[in-house]
DNA sequence: TCTGGGGTCCTAGGACCC
DNA sequence: TCTGGGGTCCTAGGACCC
C-alpha cells in the first residue's frame, strides 16, 4: 500500500483555523520570489498549483488566502499520521512528510472485504486526525505509488499487474514517477507520449530510449512490466547530507554583501548536524546566479567537522575565490560525507514517532504550538490592499 | 515581481596509483 | 608504431521528487 495525504499543508492550516475551510487557500511565502508550497482543492480549481510563484497564483485567484507555512505543526500531524497507520501494520516505510509505503499483506489477506476494510481505515483517519488521504494497493511499490496518485482526494485504487495496460498505458508520459519536465519533451519528440508508448518502446528495446534514460532504463523496464521492489524498508535511513540555502532579499555582487547570510547558513548547518549527531568530511558551496544557473564548489576535509565557524571560513574562501564578481540570487552550504560521532547518543530525529503514539498528544502539541505562534498569519489580498498593508 | 528549500542519485571527466 | 588497462576518489552539473 502507498498512502499519501491530500493537500497536506493546506489541510493542516484548515485544522489550525477552521474558518479557512472550503476557501481557496495557498500555503507559501508572499514576498519576493515566493512560491506556492501547497494549495487547497478550492484554489486548484482556479489553476493554482504547487511551485507556482505566489504573485502568479494570486492573479489566477485574487480572493485566495495566503498562509505562511508552519513546518513544526506539519511534523506533528505527520507523526500522528504514521502512528495511526502503524495500528494496521508495523511494516511501514516513511517516504516523505506526508506519504508512506505499508506492507498490508497480512491484514488484507485476513480480512473478509479489503475494500470495506481500507475505506474504514481511511474514514477513521479522517475522523480522528482530520487528514484525508489517497490509497494505492498494488504488488510493487512503484505500482502502489502510481495507484495512490490516480484518484484524489480520498482515493482508493487497486492496481493489479494485469491492470497495467488498461489503467497505466493511457496516462500521459509525464505522470510516470521518475520522468520529469526535462525528459518528457525529449520522449515526446521521439513519439513517446503515453506510458503505453513507453511500454512499447521498452518491448522493442528502443536504443534511443536506452540512451536517453541511461541506467534508469532498466528500472523503468522492470517497473512498467510489474516488477521492481515490493519490499517495505522499515529502517530509518541516515541522512547523507545536511544543507541550508537561502534566496537573498536582493541580488548581490561581492562577498561583503552575502557574508552575513553565509555565516547564518553555516551556523544553521552546524546546528542541524549536531541535532543529527553527524560530522561531515566534506562540504559544497552552492550559488545560483541571477540567470537562475547553478554553480557549486566542493571540498573534502582532512578531519571531519561540524563546527559552524570552520564551515564559514571554508565557505567564505570558496566564495571569494570563485564567485566574488557573480551576480548572485541564492547561496547555500551543504555538509557531506556524513559520519556519526564516536559516542552515539540516542537519535532524536524527525521520524521518531513512536513517542507520539497517542493521537491525543497531537492535539496538545498543536495547541501548544499555536500558543507559541502569532495569531494565524492570514492575509486576504483585497483587504490588505484596502488597509494599505 | 519569474521561478523555495530540503534532499537523493546519476553522469562525465580528471587526477592519481599500480 | 606516440602514449594500456584497471581501479578509486573527487568534482561540477543536472534531473527528479516532495
Amino acid at each position: 500500500m502507498h498512502i499519501d495525504l491530500n493537500a497536506f499543508f493546506a489541510t493542516c492550516e484548515v485544522l489550525r483555523d477552521p474558518s479557512l475551510k472550503g476557501k481557496p487557500l495557498i500555503v507559501g511565502h508572499v514576498g519576493r520570489s515566493g512560491i506556492v508550497s501547497t494549495c487547497s482543492y478550492e484554489a486548484r480549481k482556479y489553476g493554482v498549483h504547487s511551485g507556482q510563484p505566489t504573485f502568479q497564483a494570486l492573479k489566477c485567484c485574487p480572493e485566495a488566502i495566503v498562509v505562511e507555512p508552519h513546518f513544526k505543526i506539519y511534523e506533528v500531524y505527520s507523526r500522528s499520521f504514521f502512528s495511526y497507520v502503524k495500528r494496521y501494520s508495523q511494516i511501514i516505510e516513511v517516504a516523505s512528510i506526508d506519504e508512506c509505503y505499508v506492507d498490508m499483506t497480512k491484514p488484507l489477506t485476513e480480512c473478509k472485504d479489503p475494500v470495506a476494510y481500507l475505506r474504514a481505515m481511511q474514514f477513521e483517519l479522517k475522523k480522528e486526525t482530520g487528514l484525508s488521504c489517497s490509497i494505492g494497493i498494488a504488488p510493487t511499490k512503484w505500482l502502489a505509488k502510481m495507484a495512490s496518485d490516480m484518484k484524489k482526494p480520498m482515493g482508493l485504487v487497486f492496481l493489479r499487474k494485469k491492470d497495467i495496460p488498461k489503467m497505466l498505458y493511457p496516462m500521459p508520459i509525464e505522470n510516470f514517477w521518475g520522468i520529469g519536465k526535462k525528459t518528457t519533451p525529449r520522449l515526446r519528440e521521439h513519439g513517446i507520449n503515453t506510458i503505453g508508448d513507453l511500454a512499447k518502446a521498452v518491448e522493442y528495446e528502443d536504443s534511443y530510449l536506452q540512451k536517453e534514460l541511461g541506467k534508469f532504463y532498466l528500472t523503468v523496464k522492470q517497473w512498467i512490466q510489474g516488477g521492481g521492489s515490493d519490499t517495505v524498508e522499515v529502517e530509518y535511513a541516515d541522512p547523507k547530507s545536511i544543507g541550508v540555502s537561502e534566496t537573498l532579499m536582493y541580488d548581490s555582487t561581492g562577498y561583503d554583501e552575502i557574508s552575513k547570510t553565509l555565516h547564518e547558513i553555516c551556523l544553521e548547518v552546524s546546528r542541524r548536524a549536531a541535532k543529527e549527531n553527524k560530522v561531515g568530511k566534506g562540504m559544497t558551496l552552492h550559488v545560483k546566479d541571477t540567470a537562475f544557473k547553478s554553480h557549486s564548489k566542493a571540498m573534502t576535509f582532512e578531519e571531519p567537522t561540524r563546527d559552524g565557524e570552520t564551515l564559514f571560513a571554508r565557505a567564505s574562501a570558496l566564495y571569494k575565490a570563485h564567485y566574488n564578481t557573480l551576480e548572485v540570487r541564492l547561496v547555500g552550504v551543504t555538509l557531506e560525507k556524513l559520519g556519526s560521532m564516536a559516542k552515539a547518543e540516542v537519535q532524536m530525529n524527525l521520524w521518531n514517532y513512536e513517542q507520539y503514539e497517542e493521537l491525543d498528544k497531537t492535539k496538545l502539541l498543536i495547541a501548544e504550538l499555536n500558543r507559541k505562534l502569532d495569531k494565524p498569519s492570514l492575509m486576504r489580498l483585497s483587504e490588505a490592499k484596502k488597509k494599505g498593508e
